[in-house]
DNA sequence: GTTGACATACGACAGATGTCGTAGTAATAC
DNA sequence: GTATTACTACGACATCTGTCGTATGTCAAC
């Protein structure tokens, strides 16, 4: 029932959409070309192909589709960290994190945030 | 001078040569055996494909091909913890550990070790 | 109603990935 | 020394990814 991963170029195209809401092809294709050089139909087929893995919908109501994701972003989240967690981190979610912080100097007020979160989990599971 | 991410394929071919230490094709193709069913010849290619890219080292004064990692384990964990960081979770350490945990009962332990962990990010900020 | 501008569809292609068969080479075991 | 076994090397192939060109459709404006 979930989608497949999304490759790097997809993720790219999701996390456009992520913040801009749903999307037509010329403004991704428009937001990308912020950053790289690449052609207008490289965006539209990949963005068909998503559609067709089942990672994107579209509504044809309009002169032009629009798209919007499928799985909301923190299902997405979810089913990547995960996968990483298992394939890469053996299941340790602190190995990730101590990773995920390695080699980067660290905003306390982010330290502050992951405490709440732990906090929550500890009331939760009390 | 870093090599580049490895596949999910190659992930399970290094997971094991982590936990292993220095291991032989065999070796290697035997594990793997335990999970699923895989030709041997599969797994020599994999590894020659991953030593060709300096994914792995190997050293052949022996009858068969001694393989060992080119980067640590630590080393591969930061790189892929990064990559997933930027693409996914726009830096957000504390939504990558929040989908790390989600969805899962959490051992106590663990969020007592992620605590200690945090500590230590800022006694040494400090 | 012809011309542009803008959309989508689709075929093609190079490179990577995962899979394996076959061929050849080297040690081992009679 | 010949047969068996255990390796490695390598070619082949299907599929997926990322990239783009070309064809085709549609709407608006003249």
């Amino acid at each position: 029932m979930t989608s497949p991963p999304p490759t790097d170029a997809e993720l790219e195209i999701l996390r456009i959409i992520w913040t801009r809401g749903p999307s037509t092809v010329r403004e991704v294709h428009e937001r990308i070309s912020d950053m790289k050089t690449v052609g207008y139909t490289t965006v539209l087929k990949q963005m068909q192909v998503m559609h067709g893995k089942g990672l994107l919908a579209r509504s044809d109501r309009f002169r032009s589709h629009v798209y919007e994701p499928v799985q909301s972003r923190t299902q997405t989240q979810r089913q990547l960290a995960a996968s990483m967690l298992r394939q890469v981190f053996d299941g340790s979610a602190r190995q990730l994190l101590q990773s995920a912080l390695a080699g980067r100097k660290v905003d306390p007020r982010e330290l502050k945030q992951i405490r709440e979160l732990l906090d929550n989990y500890e009331r939760k599971s009390k």
